[in-house]
DNA sequence: GTGGTCTAGACCACA
DNA sequence: GTGGTCTAGACCACC
């Protein structure tokens, strides 16, 4: 994990993304331990609350469960989570598809930038 | 135009978007004098400041333009306003795609959806 | 306003506390402009955050409003939350008193212990 | 006896509350053998430790006797519980009239009220 | 060892 | 000037 104190991207949204994106890629899985919030801390050399805040956060979002004593751990309820992030992307493309049309753009433009931009990605 | 200064946007944005929002749908046309700061910041009871900061965030937009003596005038290329705002959309639908692909979701379960959405809209 | 920082009870809610105690005394009136974080935080010797904190638990139990760069006020609708408030003490004493007849306790002992405090206090 | 280990209730004080619980209910008499540690323990799947810290608690208490070598036992001379729970019952009681009488809530409201639902309880 | 709380100070956006 | 955010470190309860 990365951590670049230089950017102005707080450094714990720069963690939740990191672990958000361990979590999605599968490197982190539904149920696993997280790394104790001070042994993050140090490995990352940041102050333990911020660690903590980032954790927080990601409980926040249901993607994190912690218990008192035993640490932080990935949720085993993902699933639903995964699919209410998938249909709020889709809804948001769609709204954006939406203004595209009325300011003039048309299908073939936005679809042609689309398959553009998946092939880079 | 209405300000609601208990928002957590800040109230010169507002008053930004209020503005766009107005030339785009035709309120405000190419060439129009806008309502002088003193004027417009008794009207919606703010500081004349937050209105002068306003305009001169339309103005690095090219979408305002000041004459000294005659004061503020809506430009009368407003292709900057449109492209940005096309450009803003793509980026955004850009962006959800990304996530999309994370999510494991295909390329054509979206175009598919954009182009249904499209015929409906 | 006295802080103690040498008691256990934590600063913030000392600051709460005093800040409780001045509104239900009418010190402090409904509307009235609260004194600024920093100003306070300077009167009573301690970190701005900590008088943050404490307002921000008052605006969490609706007493404060606050309006970034206007500063913090007591809330105009003190009524309802006062009369909860005494909803609440009254429940808690009928189950105190539920629980003391179920351990053999009269009802003459009870009431003559409240009058003496209430003379006492 | 059921424990949750999610709850911000240590499990220590849950396991203490438990065995009081059962005491005044009359399940643990006086004189009653608790329990081992270890056996209670891997009843509630939680650590010994644990356990051993609720058993001490309670003997602190004079709830508890142990006999180094026959186990722990329930007290013959359980005043102290009743009584210690009747004294926090009416220091609660007083605090919330305190509170009522700083509120503007009259010592006749509050006697009327006692008495009205003693009759019913 | 674990996470949780409190206090702290530097910095930022807004009006 | 106002409040808001971020990072920090010391201390604590629990297991």
């Amino acid at each position: 994990m990365q951590i670049d104190g230089s950017k102005n991207v707080p450094i714990y949204l720069q963690i939740v993304n990191e672990c958000k994106e361990k979590i999605l890629l599968g490197t982190l899985k539904p149920g696993d331990k997280m790394p104790s919030i001070r042994g993050l801390a140090k490995d990352l050399e940041v102050n333990p609350n911020t660690v903590k805040k980032s954790y927080h956060f990601l409980e926040r979002e249901k993607i994190l469960i912690t218990d008192s004593t035993k640490g932080t751990f990935v949720s085993n309820n993902l699933e639903s989570l995964l699919e209410g992030k998938i249909n709020s992307s889709l809804e948001t493309i769609t709204l954006k598809t939406k203004e595209l049309k009325k300011m003039g753009v048309s299908l073939g433009t936005i679809l042609e930038r689309i398959e553009k931009k998946w092939k880079v990605l």
